[in-house]
DNA sequence: AATGAAATGTTATAACATTGCATTTTATGC
DNA sequence: GCATAAAATGCAATGTTATAACATTTCATT
């Protein structure tokens, strides 16, 4: 994400947070800020290490988690269950609603592309497993492969 | 699975591993009989323990780790990633290629209930995602939920 | 019996995550 | 302003999942 888009996102966040009573501490919104300056899945410790190399001090895994919680309560912030790694929300900058989002992980480079379902496809997942009597609660698809960058090279 | 069903699963994982030049050893069917005896998803130390507990034998979660992966390879047990956990497939005593499964792992009681995917899934999947121009290697989904009989309850 | 390959054991360590309690910061009422 | 309660953060310990590196055992084949 562009150095401008990151300051909106922020600012927008900032408001969010306000709106909702929540204080966006530095620490928060450090993290934030770090992550939204990847396309890459971070893990906890990933983002102990940049926080460090950007901010020249030292966060313990245990804060992080923390803010990660935070962060993820508040729909700002995905957690990728399959590779233990954490993304900025790709609606971070604008209002909509989340249906079902599809994780796009590149097993090579690691980047992580967040697109919305389309309404077939929820509806799709749900035909298949209904005669199982499951009902289903899963609010993302991961879906590993190769993205269009790597394929090309 | 029933105590016959088990059976008749080993029976024929044998003779798999017969043809295709593979040595089922002691510990590798034991660690197959043990979770032929489970629906739920195990964790390698869960199965660490339930080995001790039912054999009265220690085995090391490295010793554990590589049996899964000879049993993963060899398609007879599936990793659930998304919960660090392993179950046996569900095609062990049939001859059914993977489509791609789905794996309906309930929230609440642990249970793994694996289904193939109708051909429209993995088409719908794969129409939401070609603008992308992301290549899938998904081989499963994890759809986590409530299963029937949590619901009931 | 000697050999080599595969399987398993052992130890250490990496990577990911949570708990419990202490301390600091911040918002709020007096 | 100041006391105080609540929220945030720090810190230490521990738990959980996974792999690496190297030693030993098992077993089929000569």
């Amino acid at each position: 994400m562009s150095n401008k888009n990151r300051q909106q996102a922020l600012q927008l966040v900032k408001q969010l947070c306000q709106q909702r009573g929540l204080k966006l501490t530095t620490k928060r919104s450090n993290i934030l800020q770090l992550m939204l300056t990847e396309k890459k899945g971070l893990s906890t410790y990933d983002i102990v290490d940049s926080y460090l190399a950007q901010y020249h001090q030292k966060i313990s895994p245990v804060s992080v988690y923390r803010m990660l919680g935070f962060l993820i309560v508040e729909k700002l912030v995905h957690k990728i269950s399959s590779n233990s790694q954490y993304i900025v929300c790709s609606h971070i900058t604008c209002s909509h609603s989340h249906q079902m989002p599809l994780f796009l992980i590149c097993n090579n480079c690691n980047q992580v592309e967040e697109v919305d379902a389309a309404n077939e496809l929820p509806a799709a997942l749900e035909k298949n497993i209904v005669s199982t009597g499951f009902q289903l609660q899963n609010k993302a698809l991961e879906l590993h492969g190769i993205c269009q960058i790597c394929k090309n090279i």
